[in-house]
DNA sequence: ACGATTAGATACCAAACGGTATGGATGTGT
DNA sequence: ACACATCCATACCGTTTGGTATCTAATCGT
């Protein structure tokens, strides 16, 4: 075996128990999920998981940092900052998040937030990676409005700071409370609702 | 002793393991609060609380109707409710909310929001009681708007529903992501904006 | 080719978990 | 006053928890 696909295969079963781990920790929160679930569902031992991982909180910190970041970059804080017309894009996104969310995923919530409420009073190391996400996507939002105003899309008198961090808190709570309403349609009427903000923002 | 004094000691301890597990819920979550804990607290044992409560689960959902339930009905719904200017009212409310919490209540959280989170998709019992909590509030923020749209103080062509809707998630958003910054500065900031929204719905 | 390192399986552990069975007080109804 | 129910403490139980020690292959560096 060359040293590339003994990587790769390092790099797999790593992948494999990261990608379990999201799964578990998304459906019972970190601390509810259990190492022997995790480990079923990918058929591997505890030898490999710590041999992977110190212990559970460096498991759960991973995910945060190799799984629920990265996606969080590759769905939205990339498409804003690359977009040249940001906040239709930031529209347009949110308008795909009412549309493409199934019923599970809403019942789910938002896997950064979920870490969020449980682990923030419990875990500085948490506490911090997760604030560290929080202030790249509010900052993401808060480049678009500056970005948009300058184009003259948005009303000169918005600070868009405050804006952007009201925009992220509503986006969170609209995931949030849609995951007690098993129905998808108050989702759809509270993303609404903030479309009619972020408009409200905007030079008609 | 009389009747009246034992059914006074009956509920005094009752009383005592609600609060305690309500302290303990609040800080470590459904799952993550621990019976022993909840006993130790309180200096009762076992045969104390299993007398007055079936299950775990059957104290959580105490612990939901006769606490979280009673104190938001209390703090808030009442106050909408009684006010004969409504919009006012619940301008008022949010900034007291803004100057009155301090950190670690912030840091905390909101006990209905982070049992919502948690617990929603675990345990259908608990979603479905928070989820009548949750009506509540929303009605309450829905008839206030309705009030003071008949009154000539909201814009006519305002959907009252939807927006109760989005205050209500706006708001848990809020205190959710303020969880998470340790500063109560962009708790306040992110609470200013939820009132612009609201002042939005309003006839200048 | 051979010693050293890495990957991962197996078996085990102490602690904490929620929950139960029993028994002794204390108070209640008649 | 006596039978009965209520209230709660003590001791215990089986299960699950995260974590460790050990051992065997496989692979790497030289």
């Amino acid at each position: 075996m060359t040293t590339d696909t003994h990587l790769k295969q390092h790099d797999a079963t790593r992948e494999k128990l990261l990608a379990s781990a999201y799964c578990e920790i998304r459906r019972q929160g970190y601390q509810g999920a259990s190492i022997n679930n995790i480990l079923e569902s990918t058929g591997l031992t505890k030898g490999a998981l710590y041999h992977h991982f110190a212990n559970k909180q460096a498991l759960g910190l991973a995910v945060i940092d190799e799984v629920i970041a990265v996606n969080l970059n590759d769905w939205f804080i990339q498409r804003i900052r690359d977009s040249a017309t940001p906040v239709e894009t930031l529209l347009d996104v949110i308008a795909q998040l009412g549309a493409r969310l199934d019923e599970e995923a809403i019942l789910l919530g938002c896997p950064l937030n979920n870490l969020i409420q449980e682990m923030s009073p419990l875990d500085e190391q948490f506490r911090h990676r997760l604030n560290v996400i929080l202030e790249d996507w509010q900052s993401a939002i808060d480049s678009a409005l500056h970005k948009s105003q300058q184009q003259g899309r948005i009303k000169p008198e918005i600070d868009c700071s405050a804006a952007a961090l009201f925009i992220l808190s509503a986006w969170e709570g609209c995931i949030g409370m849609a995951k007690n309403r098993q129905s998808i349609r108050p989702f759809q009427i509270c993303l609404e609702q903030l479309q009619g903000y972020i408009r409200s923002l905007m030079i008609l």
